[in-house]
RNA sequence: GGGAGUGUGGCGGAAUGGUAUACGCGUUGGACUUAAAAUCCAAUGGUCUUAUGACCUUGAGGGUUCGAGUCCCUCCACUCCCACCA
């Protein structure tokens, strides 16, 4: 018997709307709950099947956390600024305002059409003015603060396009859209301090709930080791190098240095360089820094070098090093010099070999190997026995490194230092769609920040998206008609900052707005965040873990240093959902032309079977395929349920002792699971109980509406529907989820399998208060037990308290 | 190259070290129907067996244990993340 859901959704989405059910009280006496999504960003392709599957998730927790007294804050919103839009203007002239407001009219009529229970009044997008603003207020607190500043950095580049591109624009070194090689080229750019809280980044991860998974990503994204600065004489020159390493256990295995060619030592001004290696020196520079990084990477690993004219001196055995440059050096690591010790590093060997340079073994080899290192598979890089290495002999590795490195800061030839891999954060976008950056350039002061009583600083209209090589906002006539905050003057030599900030600043902070999205005086009241930090489940995919997860712990820690937040970890559990594949297991993708369009979904079946299908797929932060199919087993499962209530034979007599049982586990199983986000065996676990309902004889009304209560939170528009239907006025939602009495589920009877040495050869019933002794006399009764057991020695009896017995015989 | 994870029926998956394959899909048979769909009932890991039952089975191989899908070791396959990071 299949239910109308076209209507009954339709009338219950808007009596919710209407009723504002969902709407949180600021105020409320009761424990807070905060249940967020990460926000979507507002794409022209609309809703994927992806988006409902955390979003019914976090709605399962938030109606089932209402109906056990929390007030719950569960909002939406978007993020609304970046790249695609402004792409989508440059082809079809639509501006990004335009399409984005469009894209947000689909969403929210996709989303909405899900019964999901959100507080819509505190709705906003990260391009509204009054949002922005606000982003440009905590670029003022990071500037204030130290934490924002200026330097020049290498940007993609795209000759034929005239445009800066994205890195995810570049597409194995070429442009995405026109397919032209990319190039780097250097700008001065912003940057957001991050180094400066990777310490605590990397600490407090311990304080907070999330996969053991993404907290390995993140403590290995930022990096944190210990390194050892060491100082090298140079030859025939009275200056030093300093060379940082994690390993300078191997270095009596040195034979060259290698340094960046971008490493400012290299430079013409510079007596580093000897005039005779001068032309050559710069002919390699010059090449490699064509390159883009990727390209140098990506040429087969091929090493490629030339000879400086200087040397290094090894004071642990005054040997001279031959100092290189090579492009697979990389300046950004370390102080841009390797030590190369070609016997245990695969890099070094390759560059020896390369050019011609000694190779030194200082490890034993796995099979006691000691000869010389002439072929690649000898080269050992991480474990092993030092030799060649005066009081290293003898030493594992591991070790060594602490011994050599005790050794160093002895003789005050190197110091040991923290280093991360982590890097400061560039924020800067030569883009358009985005938010515009408060400081003002003069000729006459330098570089100033706005006053935040100046903000917003508007996105201006007049600008033409088409790219000229430069940010889009520097052509604009309105924007940058600004007075220099320090000296007045304004015209020609008074400009603004005509990059925007990186999308991902917007989405750093947005968590905190929801709490007080109206307020025009602060980005959020401290109040408000005292009720409502931090957020206690934040859901959604992976892909952010070293990105957008990271950036907003940082600025939550920024605002608790400024006294401005309570809490310095913004979110207390972290769920990541799994991808939903396609039918065949690839990934959805519009061009294999194999995405499902939950709206096609939710009108052949109704949100509620598209809900509870997507949580009955499997586990949550599984990745998973679709499947049409096996959406018609929920979709069954509720018109059973429908028909239940259709029947006029739900009486109210007294239930069934094994109904009720079945009744009691299931909502024990069901608000464990729900706890838990083990969505898909709740979902189980109602079907059982639907499937003993249907068959007892007894099935009565009371029993039911307990399993609606249950099921609402999966299905709120049937259950609603079916609530009413019983004669109940209020909403269901304004019910208290069911409690379960555990005493009730003590049988009588139980059943214990026999084992004969651990295989189950039968089964009794006995008594739940049998004792052991009874339960082994009846063991061996039974027929099939005793054809195992007789003419042998039982040698030990084990019996697990209700569990189960097994005799173990030889 | 580094790090992490996963391997269970035809498929998605379930199992605090204690009766492996719950629940759903699919398939097969049956009921209802002139017929089909829908619905309902039954069966459904494999081999052997008349039945009772026996043996095998959680990627492969070993180990610990009275007992292993679960713990340990070796190997194989796949997935994800990072990556010339010194």
């Amino acid at each position: 018997m299949s239910y109308d859901h076209k209507s009954i959704e339709k009338k219950w989405q808007d009596k919710w709307d209407k009723e504002e059910l969902y709407k949180t009280d600021d105020l409320s006496k009761k424990p807070k709950y905060y249940c967020l999504d990460m926000f979507p960003y507002p794409s022209g392709a609309g809703l994927h099947v992806g988006h409902p599957e955390g979003y019914t998730a976090t709605d399962i927790v938030s109606r089932y956390k209402r109906m056990n007294g929390f007030e719950v804050l569960h909002p939406m919103g978007w993020d609304a600024f970046g790249l695609p839009a402004e792409n989508y203007a440059i082809k079809t002239g639509v501006p990004p305002e335009k399409s984005t407001r469009d894209n947000i009219k689909t969403f929210k009529r996709q989303i909405k059409s899900l019964g999901l229970s959100y507080d819509w009044s505190r709705e906003f997008a990260t391009c509204d003015l009054d949002y922005y603003k606000w982003t440009q207020w905590f670029f003022l607190l990071f500037y204030k603060k130290g934490l924002a500043y200026r330097k020049e950095a290498k940007v993609n580049w795209c000759e034929s396009c005239k445009t800066v591109l994205a890195n995810e624009q570049v597409i194995d070194d070429h442009c995405e859209r026109c397919n032209n090689q990319v190039v780097q080229k250097n700008l001065k750019q912003w940057f957001f301090k991050t180094t400066a809280y990777a310490d605590r980044l990397v600490d407090d991860l311990e304080k907070i709930d999330f996969p053991e998974k993404l907290k390995l990503m993140q403590k290995n994204w930022i990096g944190r080791k210990e390194w050892i600065d060491i100082t090298y004489p140079l030859k025939d020159l009275d200056r030093e190098i300093v060379v940082s390493t994690t390993r300078p256990d191997t270095n009596f295995g040195a034979t060259f240095v290698v340094i960046a060619p971008e490493n400012e030592l290299l430079n013409a001004q510079d007596d580093f360089v000897p005039k005779e290696q001068r032309e050559e020196v710069d002919a390699y520079i010059n090449e490699a820094l064509k390159k883009t990084e990727l390209e140098r990477v990506s040429e087969g690993r091929k090493k490629s070098g030339v000879f400086t004219g200087r040397y290094a001196v090894n004071k642990l055995n005054n040997t001279k090093l031959p100092i290189y440059v090579a492009d697979f050096v990389l300046n950004t690591v370390g102080t841009g010099m390797v030590v190369g010790v070609p016997g245990h590093d695969m890099r070094d060997f390759e560059f020896a070999k390369a050019c011609d340079l000694p190779i030194k073994r200082v490890v034993v080899g796995p099979d006691g190997d000691t000869t010389d290192i002439t072929d690649a598979h000898q080269v050992q890089e991480d474990a092993g026995t030092m030799i060649n290495s005066d009081f290293l002999d003898g030493l594992e590795i591991s070790v060594a490194i602490s011994k050599m490195m005790d050794y160093l800061e002895e003789k005050g030839w190197g110091k040991r230092t923290i280093r991360y891999h982590l890097r400061d954060w560039l924020i800067s976008r030569q883009r358009y769609w985005g938010t515009p950056i408060p400081i003002v350039y003069c000729d006459e002061c330098g570089e100033l920040p706005l006053s935040t009583d100046e903000l917003p600083v508007v996105l201006p209209t007049d600008v033409d998206f088409k790219p000229t090589g430069e940010s889009p906002l520097k052509g604009s006539k309105t924007f940058h008609e600004v007075t220099c905050p320090k000296c007045g003057k304004s015209g020609e030599g008074v400009k603004r900052e005509s990059d925007t900030l990186d999308t991902f600043v917007c989405s750093s902070w947005y968590f905190f707005r929801y709490l007080d999205s109206k307020n025009e005086q602060e980005f959020c009241s401290k109040e408000k965040i005292q009720k409502w930090m931090p957020v206690d489940l934040y859901v959604g995919g992976a892909e952010h873990a070293v990105g957008h997860l990271i950036y907003s712990r940082f600025f939550t820690k920024v605002l608790y240093d400024e006294g401005l937040c309570g809490v310095d970890e913004p979110f207390k559990r972290l769920i990541n959902q799994g991808l939903i594949m396609a039918e065949d297991g690839r990934k959805m993708s519009k061009s294999l032309g194999n995405v499902i369009n939950p709206d096609e979904v939710v009108y052949e079946y109704g949100a509620d079977t598209m809900r509870m299908y997507e949580m009955f797929m499997g586990p949550l932060e599984d990745s998973k395929p679709w499947d049409t199919k096996g959406i018609m087993g929920i979709k069954r499962f509720l018109d059973k349920v429908w028909g239940i209530a259709e029947k006029k034979d739900l009486e109210d007599n007294e239930s069934e002792k094994s109904l009720e049982k079945v009744l009691i586990k299931t909502i024990k199983k069901v608000t464990e699971d729900i706890e838990s986000l083990s969505l898909n065996t709740a979902i189980s676990a109602m079907m059982i109980f639907l499937n003993a309902f249907q068959k007892s004889e007894a099935a009565d009304k009371k029993s039911f509406e307990t399993f609606l209560l249950i099921l609402s939170p999966f299905a709120p528009h049937l259950t609603e529907e079916i609530w009413e239907k019983l004669g109940h006025k209020n909403s269901i939602f304004k019910e208290s989820w069911p409690q379960y009495n555990e005493a009730l589920l003590v049988e009588d009877q139980m059943e214990i399998p026999i084992q004969i040495n651990g295989k189950v050869r039968g089964t009794i019933m006995v008594a739940s208060d049998s004792t052991e002794e009874d339960i082994i006399a009846l063991a061996k009764e039974v027929k099939n037990v005793q054809k195992f057991i007789e003419g042998k020695e039982i040698k030990k009896t084990i019996y697990v308290e209700g569990r189960l017995l097994n005799f173990v015989v030889i």
